[in-house]
DNA sequence: TCGAGACTCT
C-alpha cells in the first residue's frame, strides 16, 4: 500500500477547522503526520493552525493543553502572533471565572512579541468584570490612560459593570465622562443603558433614551434595544404595547431576530394566550428568522407549565428535526415540570437518558430531580442522587435537604438519616437549617443508642468546620 | 470569543 502524502501546514489548518472534537484536534495538531515518524524536518506550523487549536481548546476550557500550545508558539520565530489571539485567551479565562489567569496572560503578552493596544486592555477589563472583580476593573481603568486611549468599548464595559451591579447612577456618571473625553457613544452604549433601565422597570426613562439616542446622538436603535424594551413591557403585562413595538421594528426596517420572538412567546404563555404561539412561530419564518434553542425552550417551558408534557416532548423531537440541538435547559425544564406533577418516574427516566442524548446534567438538573424525589417522599432515590451530586461537587437546595431530613425523621428511618447526614457533611455549604437540626438530634436520641448521638455530635462539628 | 439580549432552577 502506498504511504499517503504528508500533511502540509496548510492542509493541517483545514483539517483542524473541520475537526469538531477538541481532543482529536489536539492529537492531530501534536502529530500531524503519524505515517511519517520523524523522517522529516520539524513541522512548520502556520499561525492559523495555532490560532485554531488555541481557540478550540479555550472554548472547552482545556486550559492546561492550551497553555502548552501557547508555550510552543512562543518559540516560533517565523511570525509574531496577533493581539486578537491573546484577547480571545483573556476572554476564555474571564468566562471560566479565572481572573488570575486572565491577568497573567495580559502580563505575558510582550514576551510573545505582541504589543498591547486598547483592545487587550478592554478584553482584560471585561474578563475581570465577568468575574465580579470590580475594584480591579477600576484600578486598571485608572492606570490604562498612561498607555492607551480608552475607546467606546472601554466605556461600554464600565457601563455594563455598573448596570449589572445595580448602580444605574454610576452608569450615568461613566456615560458623562465618556462624552467629556470626546468618545462618541454607540449603539452598544445605549443598548446597555436601556437594558439596565428596563431591568430596573424604569420604562419611561428607557423609552426617552431610545428617542434621545436617535434625535440627539444620531444612533439608530437596533434589535437589542427593542428586545430590552419589549421584555420590560411584557414584565408589566403590557403585551399589546410590546407587540406594537415589534411592528415598529418592521416599519423601521430593523431585522427581527429569534430573541424578540422568544421574549414574546414567553410572555404569551405567562398570560395564558398560548393559542397565539404557533401563529408567532409561523410569522418568524415569514421574516426569515429561525427559532433557536432559546425560542424552543420558551415553548417547552410554556407547555410544561400547562402540564402538557406530550407537547413538550413533541417540541424536543421538532428541534432535532430542525437541526436545533436541545440543551440542558430544554431538559431541565421538562424534568422540573414532571417532578412538580409527581411524575418522578418519567422525570428520572429523562434524567438518566441525558448522556445518551448528548447532554450532561448540570447543577440545576441534580437539584431539580433531587427536590422532586424529596417532595414526593422517594427518600431512597433522593439519597442515591444526593450521593452522586455531592460527589460531583454540587450541593442541593437547602429546602430540599431539609425536606429529606424531616421526612426521614418522621419515618424514623435512622439508617437512611445517617446516610443523608454523611452526604450533607461532604457538601460544600451547610444547607441544613437550625430547626431541622433540632429535630434530627431529638429523633436520633430517642430512636437510637446513645453512641449514635455522640457520632452525631461529630457530624455536627464537621459541618461547623465547613462553615 | 475585545463590548449588549431572549429560555430553566433559587
Amino acid at each position: 500500500m502506498k504511504t499517503p502524502k504528508p500533511i502540509s501546514p496548510f492542509r493541517l489548518s483545514s483539517l483542524l477547522r473541520l475537526q469538531k472534537d477538541p481532543n482529536l484536534a489536539l492529537k492531530l495538531f501534536q502529530n500531524p503526520n503519524p505515517q511519517h515518524p520523524k523522517a522529516h524536518k520539524p513541522f512548520r506550523y502556520s499561525l492559523l493552525s495555532y490560532d485554531l487549536i488555541v481557540t478550540k481548546l479555550g472554548r472547552v476550557k482545556m486550559f492546561d493543553q492550551m497553555e502548552q500550545i501557547l508555550q510552543q508558539m512562543k518559540q516560533e520565530t517565523r511570525f509574531d502572533p496577533p493581539e486578537i489571539l491573546f484577547c480571545n485567551v483573556i476572554s476564555f479565562y474571564g468566562r471560566a471565572r479565572l481572573p488570575h489567569r486572565a491577568v497573567q496572560m495580559f502580563d505575558q503578552m510582550p514576551s510573545f512579541r505582541c504589543q498591547r493596544t486598547v483592545k487587550s486592555f478592554n478584553s482584560l477589563l471585561d474578563a475581570l468584570r465577568r468575574c465580579g472583580e470590580l475594584p480591579k476593573v477600576r484600578e486598571i481603568f485608572m492606570g490604562m490612560e498612561n498607555y492607551v486611549n480608552p475607546d467606546a468599548c472601554t466605556y461600554n464595559i464600565l457601563i455594563k459593570a455598573c448596570c449589572v451591579n445595580g448602580s444605574l447612577d454610576d452608569a450615568w456618571v461613566v456615560f458623562d465622562e465618556m462624552r467629556r473625553k470626546g468618545v462618541r457613544p454607540n449603539v452598544v452604549t445605549f443598548g446597555t443603558l436601556i437594558y439596565g433601565l428596563c431591568v430596573d422597570s424604569r420604562l419611561k426613562e428607557a423609552f426617552k433614551l431610545k428617542e434621545d439616542m436617535k434625535r440627539i446622538y444620531g444612533v439608530k436603535p437596533n434589535a437589542f434595544v427593542y428586545t430590552s424594551l419589549i421584555k420590560g413591557l411584557c414584565k408589566i403585562g403590557e403585551l399589546s404595547l410590546a407587540f406594537r413595538l415589534k411592528e415598529e421594528m418592521v416599519t423601521n426596517k430593523i431585522e427581527l431576530d429569534a430573541a424578540v420572538y422568544s421574549t414574546l412567546i414567553n410572555a404569551l404563555f405567562k398570560v395564558g394566550r398560548k393559542g397565539e404561539v404557533s401563529g408567532n412561530l409561523e410569522e418568524m419564518s415569514v421574516y426569515g428568522c429561525k427559532p433557536d434553542t432559546v425560542t424552543y425552550n420558551a415553548v417547552i417551558n410554556g407547555f410544561c407549565k400547562e402540564k402538557d408534557f406530550e407537547a413538550a416532548f413533541r417540541i424536543l423531537d421538532e428541534m432535532v428535526k430542525n437541526n436545533c440541538k436541545p440543551d440542558i435547559i430544554s431538559y431541565n425544564v421538562i424534568i422540573g415540570g414532571l417532578c412538580k406533577e409527581g411524575k418522578w418516574i418519567e422525570a428520572n427516566d429523562l434524567f438518566e437518558d441525558l448522556p445518551r442524548r448528548g447532554c450532561s446534567p448540570d447543577v440545576v438538573s441534580y437539584r431539580t430531580i433531587f427536590d422532586g424525589f424529596c417532595s414526593w417522599r422517594r427518600f431512597k432515590e433522593a439519597i442515591f442522587i444526593l450521593e452522586e451530586m455531592v460527589f460531583k461537587g454540587y450541593g442541593p437546595y437547602s429546602a430540599s435537604a431539609n425536606k429529606l431530613l424531616v421526612g426521614l425523621c418522621e419515618e424514623g428511618n435512622v439508617e437512611d438519616l445517617w446516610k443523608a447526614l454523611n452526604c450533607l457533611v461532604n457538601a460544600k455549604e451547610n444547607v441544613v437549617d437550625l430547626d431541622t437540626w433540632g429535630l434530627v438530634i431529638s429523633i436520633v436520641c430517642k430512636m437510637d443508642k446513645l453512641s449514635n448521638a455522640f457520632n452525631l455530635v461529630d457530624t455536627l462539628s464537621a459541618l461547623n468546620a465547613v462553615n
